[in-house]
DNA sequence: TGATAATTTGACCGGTTGGTAAAACATTAC
DNA sequence: GTAATGTTTTACCAACCGGTCAAATTATCA
């Protein structure tokens, strides 16, 4: 048989999992420096230090290859969101979201960057993701927080644009890296610029979402 | 004579002004939407509506287009920042800051996609203006926000995390518009979007910075 | 073992890429 | 006008692109 794993129906050998596993990981970090138009089969190829032809024999197309890596991590990136608890304690929430977003940040930087490309290029290949179950989810969050403004619990805003700060704050740190630690100079860009801007961001969040006392 | 016009030392006709304006147009809009590698002469003589020799006259490769844009745009970009005033009240000087990068992000957030085009993929072109001018600028900016906390005008708060918060959070919304209007839906994605999101910012940074009675 | 299927590779293809050469065309200066 | 200069285009090139093919190699298993 000559048909490439993608025509198949189950997974067969030990090796085919290994070298899928190889290219995505590879494909990861090409697209997340170059973007889909800005990369090319034969540096994936080079990074999974294997041809091209093999590469294509697991992943018919490019498109395919990218395809898959967007599926894989989409799910996990919006992991963090699902888990906001409309029953916890909103600063609690707000702030451990808070840091989960920062970890990932760190964490995985090229899949933040692998997203912020495509969204930034127009997002072509993921719109329907964007507008169909990750709009679904945030509406679902935003009506929490707003039940908490509702509550007094924390101060009235505007659900949406509360999740595009946190959002922007926290990923800044991965898609913005190399600005992030030219600015802060050699000394300061260690693993510690996590740290201070979690301790940043919390304070911001807090404060900033606060009940003033006889105000609203 | 049919040396480009890089080559000679001034500028002659009017001709050129206009038609390396229209280059520089066009290629703000393709590279803002493809970054560099992922950009190509011809669509950007498309779009220019002349021929690719044509561009090559005016800039001798599309490196130079690149960098002339990057030169042009830079510059401009960091005005807002340049005009914190130290003397000014802190919280004012704040607010507008937020809403003068939030004007751009609405009226320029192709200047803003390439930078971010840019940083994202490695910086390689600008490394240099970020470690020199824009490091020296926000190190001078910094220290005046630390100056307002240490007088006790607002909350003591690392002023990089503060800057670096900023920008992510106006230029979200140019740089991810388009995700930002698929969550929001379609009924919200008017130019209010703006206006709902200075309010919002502005009573974030006002609030988390303000100082507690009695506390810091 | 050997047969069979799975994997890998080198050679290649048509289309696109950044860029060039030279001649045609337009503009300006006298 | 016309000569010199400035501008634009057509035709082209070598390198690179995504992808195919068939043959070679390797793994699997009776």
């Amino acid at each position: 048989m000559v048909l490439p794993r993608a025509a198949r129906t189950q997974r067969r050998t030990r090796i085919q999992e290994e070298k899928e596993e190889q290219i995505l990981e590879a494909a990861l970090d090409v697209f997340a420096t170059h973007g889909f138009r800005g990369s090319t089969i034969d540096q994936i190829a080079d990074v999974a230090g294997m041809s091209k032809p093999n590469l294509l024999y697991y992943f018919r197309t490019k498109e395919a290859m990218h395809r898959a890596l967007i599926d894989r991590v989409l799910d996990s990136w919006l992991d963090p969101l699902r888990e906001f608890d409309a029953e916890g304690n909103p600063v609690t929430e707000i702030c451990s979201y808070i840091r989960r977003k920062l970890e990932m940040a760190r964490d995985f930087p090229r899949e933040s960057r692998l997203f912020a490309n495509e969204i930034l290029q127009g997002a072509p290949h993921i719109e329907d993701e964007l507008k169909g179950p990750l709009k679904a989810l945030v509406d679902e969050k935003a009506e929490v927080i707003r039940a908490w403004a509702k509550a007094g619990k924390i101060a009235k805003c505007d659900p949406y644009h509360l999740i595009f700060a946190i959002w922007s704050t926290t990923q800044h740190y991965a898609d913005f890296d190399v600005q992030v630690r030219d600015v802060l100079g050699e000394e300061r860009s260690g693993e510690g610029r996590f740290e201070d801007a979690a301790r940043f961001l919390e304070q911001l969040f807090v404060k900033g979402l606060e009940i003033k006392n006889g105000g609203d």
